[in-house]
DNA sequence: GCCAACGTTGGC
DNA sequence: GCCAACGTTGGC
């Protein structure tokens, strides 16, 4: 089993809207980078633990868990033509781009804010707290995640 | 709302 | 395949 972070804006997808719909698979779409594509491609897989980040947005931080219910499947979002996330060069033979599902775990009794992650000396190799890092999913070692959830 | 850093696009 | 221009991310 593998573990992850993904950034969401709250705004759009909150920890609360997983909290308010326990046992609701919810696509995870959207995802328009090719790295974290990989990621949601290669290596999540049904099972795997997710820490949910909130960005750009008030609070910012860790603000809970999901669990991964489906893996890898193509995101629906890039052939929908009224989506935001609409891809015209994306066709149904050749998708680009990679949805899985995930489902409520929890939320944190309180969030775990990105300043006490950039200030854990534990950390530092989390992609997050690294310079100029834009990923939006990332793979989290299970040394991280316990130390994360430790703060 | 600013802006640094990064990713993507497209002309050559 | 280079690289300038542009768009996006995301903390501040």
């Amino acid at each position: 089993m593998n573990y992850w972070l993904f950034k969401t804006e709250p705004t759009e997808c909150s920890i609360d809207d997983f909290a308010n719909a326990p046992t609701k698979a919810i696509v995870w779409e959207g995802v328009r980078n090719y790295q974290a594509r990989n990621f949601l491609r290669d290596q999540v897989n049904q099972g795997d633990q997710v820490l949910i980040y909130h960005s750009s947005c008030k609070h910012i931080g860790v603000a809970g868990i999901v669990e991964v219910v489906k893996a890898a499947y193509a995101d629906p979002s890039q052939f929908d033509a009224a989506s935001r996330y609409f891809d015209a060069k994306a066709t149904l033979e050749q998708p680009r781009w990679i949805a899985v599902d995930v489902c409520f775990v929890n939320k944190l009794p309180a969030l775990i804010s990105l300043d006490k992650i950039k200030g854990s000396t534990k950390l530092t190799e989390l992609p997050l707290v690294q310079k100029g890092n834009r990923l939006s999913v990332m793979p989290v070692t299970p040394s991280q995640w316990k130390d994360i959830l430790s703060l």
